[in-house]
RNA sequence: GCCGGAGUAGCUCAGUGGUAGAGCAAUUCACUCGUAAUGAAUAGGCCAGGGGUUCGACUCCCCUCUCCGGCUCCA
């Protein structure tokens, strides 16, 4: 038979050639390196027989598609030790996942830390023992028969959708020795093929995820091409450690979650306080670049109002309750500002010629968090949203969601958040208002993005229940993609208040609304700052900018008027007076991350100068006129827009 | 909320039933120093909180709070 491929064609020797025929054909040097092969776009196990022609692609273990099987057999592997290791330990499902892999077992009692390293010996012993993996493929009837102990599965065969699966009735296992696993394929050929591999955490996870169903036991582990690449990863894992803001920001003495005050609460420190600032002033900036007005709103609200706004219907879980003095009315904290925005613009009658109405605040909301998703400043109770909201007529709308994008892509950039992809979030299930609505809206949003060339993915099904929604997903210094900005349509609302304006034929017509976080939450997007430079600010950023480090007392005075000079010059600046050596001064400046050291000692004094080092340079530049200096780094602490 | 792990000085951590220890940080004194830790001394703890077992609890048991890793959730 013929194997085509774009750039050649390879012919075999026989008929019913197998996966690893077609690997030494195509190159017989990649044959070492393959795992699988692709036929016709099919992953393939390199022993299964090839009857048909068409277009072959060998799989290494270094491709995506190859760590993915890689991933995969070790999932297999980690629950064969399982089995072996544990008493009437069942298994669940066990797939790849980014980075790595994990499986799900139901065992008597939970695995502990030495569980997991007898688990990852017993790997080690059969991946040694170069087991091969063999596929087997059986009836739905038969696969009852061999797997009847092990309920997950039985679930799963009958679960199986025949279409799915191609092939009618059959379904399919691999085995190994004597363990066996359902499994669609490929895998490597051999458990030897594994290079490198760790077990790394266990936890709790629903069986199919559903909270009243099996709590299982999830074992994450990982596998990689090379032991150099699963060396990469682990110290990948320990940087992404060490950016952590719940570290870095006590550290950096930004901030601290006091036991004291709850979970979910933070406070912020003189420094955080100015980093805030900073964010918040840029954020008040831009409101005002793009025509935003600003407003201000309470923190409480009576009941009634939450009703009206249907967030006690379907929000309830999300508020704090309710809180009232006798004979007064009840009031709740707020959770979102919305309603508050709207009983701004119902405060009189709007007419057309007001519109687009954009309001804009900061605003302080609450919202109880379940106390198992708290994550420090990036999932807390409290926070501030950059919230704003804006009502206009059916025909603003295009223009509005345009001049939302340049906010929101102008407002990620300064943050040197220069790659972000946006999603799309269409019509849900359940959701309300005419589909005409959504089909507009949605149009629209899509045009809006198109318009100002965002990459963006459409998230079929995703939206609000009360329209559909841009969301913007910031990547990070290390990869991360953390979600930031939001861009959403409201049908609900306007309704709900029963929102009109006049039209120019003296019409009562109805607004659109438009609710808009640029940060999402100035603590949340604090956080993500400060993982994504490690707490290295930029200089505008910088809660403190230039640290000032006189070499000795004499040189106090002299020190306090460079400080002075930062200081008129818009710098963030202090003076060291602690009675360390300079070394140790400097150690402190460089282990808080201030972006520029000044040194000042005899020489500077009686000429002038300073001597100048930047954060990231471990050279210093000395002699440096102060006017220079001053100069020079009141350019780097420029905003950027 | 669920499963598991953990909580000892401001921080990082020792301490396996007999009323607690180190380093760093802090304070004081000396040193006055040119690019990542000068030296000495002092002070600092209701061992997360509450209850129980015990002659005796940081240590064992129960409850609560807080944190960590996941799951679920995330208008």
């Amino acid at each position: 038979m013929d194997l085509r491929l774009p750039d050649q064609t390879v012919r075999t020797h026989q008929e019913g050639a197998t996966g690893l025929d077609v690997a030494r054909a195509i190159g017989p040097g990649l044959a070492r390196a393959a795992v699988a092969v692709k036929v016709n776009g099919d992953q393939r196990d390199l022993s299964r027989p090839i009857t048909e022609g068409g277009d072959f692609e060998v799989i290494t273990i270094d491709s995506d598609d190859g760590l993915h099987i890689l991933r995969h057999s070790t999932a297999h592997v980690m629950a064969q030790a399982v089995l072996d290791l544990f008493d009437g330990a069942t298994f669940a499902i066990g797939p790849p996942i980014e980075d790595g892999f994990y499986y799900d077992f139901e065992v008597s009692d939970p695995f502990t830390p030495e569980d997991l390293e007898r688990i990852e010996a017993r790997m080690a012993e059969i991946i040694a023992e170069d087991q091969p993996f063999e596929r087997v493929a059986m009836s739905r009837t038969e696969a009852l028969d061999v797997f009847s102990g092990h309920k997950f599965k039985v679930e799963i065969i009958e679960n199986v959708d025949p279409s799915e699966v191609g092939a009618g009735d059959e379904v399919t296992a691999y085995r190994n020795l004597d363990f066996i696993d359902l499994c669609r394929g490929p895998h490597v050929p051999t458990t030897g093929r594994i290079p490198a591999f760790r077990v790394l955490r266990s936890s709790g996870a629903y069986w199919r995820g559903d909270q009243d169903r099996e709590q299982l036991q999830r074992i994450y582990g990982t596998a990689w091409a090379s032991k150099s690449d699963l060396d990469d990863y682990l110290t990948r894992l320990e940087e992404a450690a060490k950016r952590d803001h719940r570290r870095l920001g006590p550290e950096l003495d930004l901030y601290s979650f006091p036991e004291e005050l709850g979970s979910g609460l933070a406070v912020w420190h003189p420094k955080g306080g100015m980093l805030r600032k900073i964010i918040e002033d840029h954020s008040r900036a831009l409101h005002e670049r793009f025509e935003f007005d600003f407003v201000a709103t309470p923190h409480l609200g009576k009941s009634e109002l939450w009703e009206k706004s249907g967030h006690l219907d379907f929000y309830a879980e999300n508020m704090y309750p309710n809180m009232q003095f006798e004979g007064d009315p009840s009031y709740h904290v707020k959770p979102m500002n919305c309603p508050f925005h709207v009983l701004v613009y119902k405060s009189q009658g709007r007419s057309y010629r007001e519109l687009p109405m954009r309001l804009g605040e900061l605003g302080g909301v609450y919202r109880y968090e379940q106390s198992g998703v708290i994550h420090g400043l990036l999932r807390a109770r409290g926070f501030t949203q950059d919230d704003s909201h804006t009502f206009c007529t059916e025909g603003q709308i295009q223009d509005e969601l345009e001049r939302h994008i340049d906010f929101v892509t102008t407002w990620l950039k300064d943050f040197g958040f220069d790659d972000y992809q946006a999603e799309l979030s269409t019509k849900p299930e359940k959701a309300i208002g005419e589909p005409e609505r959504w089909e507009v809206t949605e149009a629209a949003l899509e045009k809006a993005l198109e318009t100002k060339g965002v990459r963006y993915r459409i998230a079929e099904g995703e939206g609000a229940f009360y329209g559909p929604k841009i969301d913007f997903h910031i990547k990070d210094a290390i990869g991360r993609l953390w979600q930031a900005s939001t861009i959403q349509l409201d049908f609900n609302l306007p309704d709900r208040f029963d929102l009109e304006y006049t039209g120019s034929g003296n019409t009562s017509e109805k607004p659109y609304m438009i609710h808009c976080a640029k940060a999402g939450s100035i603590e949340r997007f604090a956080g993500i700052l400060v993982e994504h430079y490690a707490g290295a600010f930029p200089m505008w950023l910088a809660p403190e900018q230039v640290s000032v480090i006189p070499v000795a007392d004499r040189h106090d005075d002299y020190a306090e008027q460079v400080k002075q000079r930062l200081r008129d010059a818009g710098l963030r600046a202090e003076v060291d007076l602690s009675q360390e050596t300079v070394g140790d001064k400097i150690r402190k400046a460089l282990t808080q991350k201030h972006p520029a050291v000044i040194v000042v000692g005899d020489d500077d004094v009686a000429n002038g100068t300073v001597g100048l080092r930047l954060y990231g340079e471990d050279r210093d530049t000395r002699g440096v006129p102060l006017i220079e200096a001053t100069n020079r780094l009141a350019e780097l602490a420029q905003r950027p827009s």
